[in-house]
DNA sequence: AAGTTACGTCAGCCATGTTGACATATTTGG
DNA sequence: CCAAATATGTCAACATGGCTGACGTAACTT
């Protein structure tokens, strides 16, 4: 078990890292892209919560996906520190093509697991997850949400 | 179910790692020394294989687990050429220390996803492989076995 | 004896993580 | 209103673990 989520997390993720690697980019232009795609209007702060990364290593991807026209910079509508980001037309077209790949490897993974299977991996995979992150999960996923997903609320 | 594969393996990963980082390792440490551990006479092609890196790559760490006594080398009976690999006692213990970490975990969360769960979660994992790699996947995971299993044999 | 195989190694590059320190703009609280 | 806290950016330096290319040696095979 412990070796096959070792090789189905490297499989997971090898179509995408070979597309990525075509333009230049690497798995952390993926994982930011993925995440504002998801969440548009996402403060920097909260990107750094999600993926639990320092900022200078955040910054570094994230200037280049704002120098090539990914990602898209404005302040922040009631706190004008925020940076609230969103993918442009071209970020969201790469970042549909990805997540479509993987969507699409996933589900065939449930078809081949039968019925329950959607419901039961959702619910193991949730369990995987440590405690103290599933609540920020569970809205992160579920919810296109409230902290982040408001391009105008003042969020926390 | 894109984001919780992520999060799940994050987590999944987090305990070794940080006990890892202590004695000076690192994940990559962490394969190599799991692999050796479950497959004993495993040889170095065929870790490569298993591990889909380069030589390189692997001789630095590996270099690292023979010289700190975590894993332990000897010429292949029937071909000398070839390093079956092995791991210590010392290497045996923090390998399972590690696996125990890991093992529980997923244990812990195959409960909470109810009866059914291991073998649809197993299912599942398998097919989110890449197909070409399955065959090698079962015999390695299911198997101890063969071509790498039995330290006298000739492989191959 | 020549070629192939299994493995090791040197050298250097790249991506992505880290720490620590400091700068700047903005908001907020006393 | 000013001082402190906050959100973000940035410079510098470093570690890990991938990569390529080139070359060496021992042992097996033909």
């Amino acid at each position: 078990m412990v070796e096959l989520l070792f090789f189905a997390y490297r499989d997971f993720t090898a179509e995408p890292d070979a597309i990525l690697g075509q333009i230049g980019f690497g798995r952390a232009h993926h994982r930011v892209l993925h995440f504002v795609n998801r969440n548009p209007g996402l403060r920097v702060a909260d990107l750094l919560d999600v993926l639990k990364i320092t900022k200078q290593s955040l910054a570094r991807v994230l200037r280049q996906l704002v120098s090539e026209a990914y990602v898209q910079q404005t302040a922040g509508a009631s706190d004008r520190r925020e940076r609230r980001l969103y993918v442009t037309e071209k970020g969201r077209e790469l970042a549909v093509r990805l997540l479509d790949l993987q969507t699409r490897r996933l589900a065939a993974a449930l078809k081949a697991a039968g019925a329950d299977a959607e419901r039961i991996t959702q619910t193991f995979l949730l369990a995987v997850i440590a405690e103290t992150d599933r609540a920020e999960v569970k809205r992160l996923v579920s919810g296109r949400r409230s902290t982040v997903a408001n391009s105008d609320g003042d969020g926390r």
